[in-house]
DNA sequence: AAACTAGACTGGACCGTCCAGTTTGATTTG
DNA sequence: CAAATCAAACTGGACGGTCCAGTCTAGTTT
């Protein structure tokens, strides 16, 4: 296990949670050392101790929470590979990744990385590879095994998988983007939008 | 017309227009009043005698472009009410919206408002009225019109709208956002992506 | 007379460094 | 086993250097 830290891995800890919190409200230039420094308790010494930059504490701080929210999507959705129909699937991937993804951490992450694209354009393939492609290469693999079972119709399922995809996540995300973390879908309102999302894509794409 | 510009109006023209250079390229915190002004071949003074500071002339700038952003795409997008089949007024609507939407400049608008949105959350909302939701209100009026000619089968028309919007904008927005202005859809793809989009809509929104 | 210029200036924020001392926790020693 | 020792980690605060919003002044253009 992973319990037992040394003094320095938990003021790494601190600092990177600390930083985690000014980064997302603040952004890059908004934030500044001396509060992050405050708010892990710990001298400034200290925080240049582990970090030699503000940038390099910043990538640190965007690279662990990129990729702890890839990781966390990857466990959590169920494999396909079953033999439940495609519906059954595809309602379950949707209404998961609505509840995963669109909880204010991770918008305010999006946020912060798409305000900092011009700066660092590196985050912005992080994320977007992590976040995004990374679901539409699950339901591609998907995909592929429900069209061998003849349970769907597509040439381009990589196409395919993105079309879901934004079905399901484009109106969401975007309005997140824009109105804050108010504007998060309710538990609720997640079922019913996945499961529309799943009517049109069948729609679209089951045979006959 | 709007020909004849007083000095005083040229001035501020020019002012808006580098601080909009700017501001797109570095962010509100990331740009500066010096260098405005000498991008716009102007005295800092002249700058704070048109704008009491900076947060006004961010607030101007950034109206401003949404305000026109909005308007070149409410004209140019045509009316639904005559008697094209729902199909041909999908697609050109579709292929209208990527290309006056997709362009760097605005993605650079979106990309700024979206990481100033916790410190400027009018713009936000107001970029989100004048883009995506006009647009999803366009949508609705002429599904309304189709629907009384039984060319379309919804019960809730802003649901549909908002779906057939994102089903044509989400992959293409969502790329330029997180990839840069590099991931902007080429002319030809367009097209296609157009097409399919309103394929899928239609298989799942077309009565029968 | 109104609008604008050039550039010096103020006050404050902030990054990153420095340094003299203290705490921590493990190891060694009596 | 308890006391002494020790290196690494950390403190707290001062400080240099830079950047920048906003003001001021004295003069120029239209």
């Amino acid at each position: 296990m992973t319990v037992a830290k040394t003094r320095q891995e938990r003021t790494r800890d601190a600092i990177l949670d600390a930083a985690a919190g000014l980064f997302l409200r603040n952004g890059f230039l908004g934030a500044n050392m001396d509060e992050i420094a405050a708010v892990a308790d710990v001298s400034k010494q200290t925080v240049y101790a582990h970090f030699h930059s503000k940038e390099a504490l910043f990538l640190d701080v965007v690279r662990g929470l990129t990729g702890v929210a890839g990781d966390v999507h990857q466990e959590q959705v169920a494999e396909p590979l079953d033999d439940r129909p495609i519906g059954d699937y595809l309602q379950e991937f949707a209404e998961l990744q609505l509840t995963i993804v669109m909880t204010p951490r991770l918008m305010q992450l999006r946020r912060l990385v798409i305000g900092e694209v011009e700066r660092f354009p590196e985050l912005g393939r992080a994320l977007h590879a992590l976040g995004p492609q990374r679901s539409i290469n699950r339901l591609s693999r998907a995909f592929a095994h429900y069209r061998k079972l003849g349970q769907i119709k597509a040439d381009d399922l990589e196409a395919a998988a993105s079309f879901f995809n934004w079905l399901v996540m484009g109106g969401p995300v975007n309005d997140a983007m824009l109105l804050g973390d108010g504007a998060i879908l309710p538990a609720q309102a997640c079922r019913s939008h996945a499961q529309e999302s799943v009517r049109i894509f069948l729609a679209a794409f089951a045979p006959r």
